[in-house]
RNA sequence: UGGGGAAUGGUGUAAUGGUAGCACAACAGACUCUGACUCUGUUUGUCUAGGUUCGAAUCCUAGUUCCCCAGCCA
């Protein structure tokens, strides 16, 4: 690792304000709340992803800032869902992303009896009932966006038969969906969750932490104000959807004997162009095969980023530049990309390979010999040391480096051209040898030994300088590349999201040849291969096959500039 | 006239009645043993129409557009 690690860390203690923090710094000094406590409130039914790593930097990074804490509670509610597969992938993603919850792990599974002990009092206070309706019947006597809905029969159920009814729901005497627990609340409100919203049903399966003992299991809206107010939540964050939820979440907290009184603030959750992130359209790519699994490099997902070889600073980095709003927006991710190349441009030790080999030899310098000549592992940071690179008669180049006519600002090797090779010598290319169908398969090139470090002493310049590594010493490696996993901006998510899926997101580059110190590349951890972009070892490889992923290119103004001119003519 | 939200350059986000700022992107140039990095400069914005005010992104009125809600999911 280079230097200054910590310089981008520094740059977030002088993290913005947003609409939230202002709330809670309000909140402080108005006395309202002594310790800011958030939590991170995931359901253990898929994997986390970036839109998540948002919430998580919130939260978090609130409690942090203001001397707080912030809880990781798993929202396990609907045993239907979840495993616990999920669980210890979502405890091992947080901490990756750099927070730590302490001794403050909860599941709202943890208050199942005392959260059924505040719906017995509800119904002794004639403020729920149970609902014999089936689903289909509820939903008819829901009505609509614009008309209201209808009493349910069951509506009126004595105090004395709706406790009844509620303990052999959770004995188990009634199957899967007979009966519900409802709230009383008022069936013709404008806001649908107010109209007798569902607080308990049965669920026939097993809960990955408590097992078959419950019968009846709360819903979402039932467990989480309640589960804030015994964590001593203060300020509940979560998305946008949950605002119309904001009414009957305050319902609870006001008719229920709670310890405390957490607050609901809800901010805009994160779109990405290029990226879909919904939890379903992810579950059908890893259960379909679009993707090798939840932590193919091409996911979304935190484990994804992560064997892609995303820092975690990178992401911490994002979430803070893309700051909390309540406007519905959709975050370029050429904004993460940034963040990751200038993450990544401090920290990764420079080395050098060849993606698509291209075989030149040095026709004036001697068979057989060899030397060792010495390279920089970061240009910026002399600490990073140097390293010794093999230089000998047969080498191999990019083979995007050659051309045999090239147009006007093509810089690098062409016929009669000289080049320098990067911490070498400069080559010029004397004659180009091809195969019977006419493709370049090498080129004869000479050497001056004047300019051995790269220099020439007559003072004569070289436009380009490229990379390169040595025939006989490198070594052989596949080299995966990365491209966005939809074709459009604003893919589709819905059921046909297929159709925007693209066919040429993974490109295998199968004849890379690596310089030797990438032998000891330690998985996961990117380099800079110069010239191209950040790579880091993929957990495929084996002891006989290196296997690279590529995180992101390095820019490339040059073939930007190459693309425009094409599409211009 | 169902309820709840949101509108600031291409994108994201500030400005809480007082010079519309920052970042990314884009463009032009400098530098360069990475066409990278770095540096310099430039372009581009307050949804619309009225009103209040010395002064409006901000306040008022009317409209427009977009998002969320009719799971026994979260």
């Amino acid at each position: 690792m280079a230097k200054d690690v910590s310089a981008n860390e520094d740059q977030a203690s002088e993290a913005g304000r947003d609409f939230i923090r202002d709330i809670v710094q309000a909140d402080l000094d108005a006395g309202r709340v002594k310790e800011v406590v958030t939590r991170f409130p995931p359901e253990p039914n898929g994997y986390l992803h970036i839109g998540h790593a948002k919430s998580i930097c919130l939260n978090f990074g609130i409690a942090e800032e203001f001397g707080g804490h912030c809880n990781l509670r798993f929202d396990d509610t609907n045993p239907a869902k979840e495993e616990q597969e999920y669980i210890d992938a979502i405890e091992a993603d947080v901490r990756w992303l750099g927070f730590d919850w302490g001794k403050n792990l909860y599941h709202a599974s943890d208050y199942f009896e005392r959260l059924y002990n505040w719906a017995e009092d509800l119904i002794r206070a004639g403020r729920a009932y149970v609902d014999d309706q089936s689903a289909d019947e509820m939903r008819e006597n829901r009505g609509t966006l614009t008309e209201p809905g209808k009493n349910s029969p069951f509506r009126e159920r004595s105090v004395d038969e709706n406790l009844d009814l509620f303990r052999r729901m959770r004995a188990g005497e009634f199957d899967n969906g007979a009966r519900v627990l409802r709230a009383k609340i008022d069936m013709a409100s404008g806001n649908i969750n107010l109209r007798d919203p569902v607080l308990y049903r049965i669920v026939n399966a097993a809960h990955p932490r408590t097992g078959t003992t419950w019968k009846i299991y709360p819903s979402y809206d039932f467990a989480h104000g309640q589960s804030d107010a015994i964590e001593g939540v203060t300020h509940s964050v979560c998305t946008l959807e949950f605002e119309d939820h904001r009414p009957l979440y305050d319902w609870l907290i006001e008719h229920l004997d709670v310890p405390s009184r957490p607050r609901q603030y809800e901010f805009a959750r994160l779109n990405l162009t290029y990226t879909v992130l919904s939890k379903r359209v992810l579950t059908t790519l890893v259960r379909d095969g679009h993707v090798s699994g939840w932590d193919d490099p091409r996911m979304p997902t935190l484990a994804g980023l992560r064997r892609r070889g995303v820092p975690p600073a990178a992401l911490r980095d994002f979430v803070k530049r893309i700051g909390v709003a309540k406007a519905y927006s959709t975050v370029d991710v050429g904004m993460l990309e940034f963040c990751i190349r200038e993450e990544l441009n401090r920290t990764a030790l420079r080395r050098m390979a060849v993606l698509k080999p291209l075989k030149i030899v040095i026709e004036n310098y001697p068979e057989g010999q060899t030397e060792e000549l010495e390279a920089n592992n970061h240009p910026d940071d002399a600490s990073a040391g140097t390293r010794k690179l093999t230089f000998s008669r047969e080498l191999y180049v990019e083979r995007d480096d050659f051309m045999e006519e090239p147009p006007k600002k093509f810089f690098r090797l062409a016929p009669g051209r000289e080049v320098r090779l990067r911490y070498a010598y400069f080559v010029t290319c004397r004659e180009v040898v091809k195969d019977a169908s006419g493709e370049v398969v090498e080129l004869r090139c000479t050497y001056d030994p004047e300019t051995k470090g790269g220099n020439a002493p007559d003072g004569r310049k070289v436009k380009a300088t490229i990379h390169w590594v040595s025939a006989a010493d490198s070594v052989k490696a596949e080299v995966r590349v990365y491209n966005p996993l939809f074709t459009k901006p604003d893919p589709k998510a819905g059921e046909n999201f297929t159709d925007d899926l693209n066919p040429a997101s993974l490109e295998v580059l199968s004849e890379a040849r690596v310089e030797p110190a990438l032998l000891e590349a330690p998985e996961g951890v990117p380099v800079q291969l110069e010239r191209q972009g950040y790579f880091c070892r993929d957990k495929d490889s084996t002891p006989d096959k290196l296997v690279f992923n590529r995180t992101v290119g390095l820019r490339d103004t040059f073939a930007k500039d190459m693309a425009k001119e094409k599409a211009a003519s």
